[in-house]
DNA sequence: CGCAGACTTGACCGCGCTCAATGCGAGTGG
DNA sequence: CCACTCGCATTGAGCGCGGTCAAGTCTGCG
């Protein structure tokens, strides 16, 4: 009945090799190119061992593969290594609503801090690693690191935002604002990663950005090619080029400038 | 230009009565009468004392006074004690978008710990009474007791679940679906403090409401007097009556059962 | 080469927004 | 006490954005 996970078999054999090879071993927070994005972000290069000692590196995850579900016990959050992750809430009826993309250096699962199970359904859109923070020793270590405690208080803080933006979006916005804003997202995030701001592909599909801006994907579909028609974007599948950003901005405040003229 | 307050003058004078007698005096969360709601939940009868050290008797609010809004540097948390309070993000163009509606026991301010300034607009919806947690002290404080940081994150969490289930509901869900659950998310939380699930007030004008949930006030309109019509509530202005809890679960839970037959 | 899944495009229609008028209750002043 | 006003709520008429349904196209992969 719910059938979530409607991709290929042959990607598990891939899948258990990557583990065993991987599996419960030491992450070095040190290292990883990722440092001045993630947690260690916030900790002192001196508590940095500490940190180092509750991460786990994650296994690699398969295109498609769940990293948690709904019905998984909630016992870590995990950082995004490499790859990306939707999230999102699968209702009794099997109804999904993707609740948000997380690319390298985020954190997943802080909504689920306040039940037994995961709060939501984590995937992987591509092939993905990840960082594994048991949270009773998260909690235990954000009691000891003030610093870190406030920068937990600041992802959650943060995390709340994104989400009253995107209410906003979904019950204020058309069709058009919301793309652009999300196409506007994306490309703050790449270059967070000192990619490409106006080059990149995107990690999800059509299906799950429709799902998550609340329109249908017929929908999506018909403004990415307006966009391209006007000369905002081009785009050819999952490869994006934004080749008019301020026209996209203007876009996404197109709603407030048409309402606040009388 | 941003007319916000557009209330009476004559309650000033009793404003400024009350506001001398329960200035700022420390509080006593071991008398409150929410204490099993609001943070002293959380914290042991022998760390009481610590947590009231840190609170601060917040005045009183007048309906249609702001509490703060997005220009004011953020500095505390604030717990409901009497009354209620409506958040929202105002944008440069002056749209509101309502994030939320606090009762007594409920805790504002999370989705601002992440920058200088609060992230939404705090509005008293009617004549409204809290108390003050400076962050730093709380932050101190959380990282002294482990449950105190435990409850925290539990209910930044649980802020981030309401706005995805808020997302969910506005971008997959009719109106009167979207109202139906509007109404029960009321109902428990009256029921949370020991008042009638199906016989209460609504602090929110339908103004708020509709743009709570991303509506038009005439839509709003319209379904109330349809659920009156088919015996659902009984409504007259603010005074709601739940007449058949059962049907207004169902309802919400229509969209489900419709798109899961084939 | 052929199939399946993702994406695109077109035609149609309904929910809910907009605009506009009316109803209603509370506070105000003559 | 009634008439007036101002906010707020309700009700009706018409229409447009975006959803639905149905083909058609593109792409990767075995």
């Amino acid at each position: 009945m719910i059938c979530i996970n409607s991709d290929g078999l042959p990607e598990m054999a891939q899948a258990i090799r990557f583990r065993q090879a991987t599996s419960p071993l030491k992450a070095s927070c040190q290292q990883c190119s990722l440092s001045n994005l993630c947690l260690p972000l916030a900790v002192q290069d001196n508590d940095l061992d500490s940190l180092e000692d509750i991460v786990q590196q994650g296994r690699m995850y398969d295109r498609g593969e769940h990293i948690f579900d709904q019905s998984t016990p909630f016992r870590s959050c995990f950082a995004v290594k490499s790859g990306s992750v939707k999230t999102s809430i699968i209702t009794e009826g099997g109804e999904e609503q993707v609740t948000g993309f997380f690319m390298p250096g985020e954190l997943v699962g802080l909504d689920s801090m306040s039940g037994e199970f995961y709060a939501c359904t984590a995937k992987a859109l591509e092939r993905t690693s990840v960082c594994e923070f048991p949270i009773e020793k998260l909690e235990e270590l954000t009691g000891k690191l003030p610093d870190l405690q406030h920068h937990m208080y600041r992802l959650m803080s943060q995390e709340i935002q994104n989400s009253h933006q995107l209410a906003m979006l979904l019950s204020k916005n058309t069709a058009e604002e919301r793309i652009a804003a999300l196409l506007l997202s994306l490309s703050s995030r790449f270059q967070r990663r000192r990619m490409s701001p106006t080059n990149f592909s995107l990690p999800m599909a059509r299906n799950d950005i429709a799902n998550f801006l609340g329109l249908a994907v017929e929908t999506v579909s018909r403004v990415f090619t307006r966009f391209q028609n006007q000369g905002l974007i081009r785009a050819r599948g999952r490869e994006v080029e934004l080749l008019d950003v301020e026209a996209l901005q203007l876009v996404t405040r197109e709603f407030s400038r048409q309402n606040c003229q009388h």
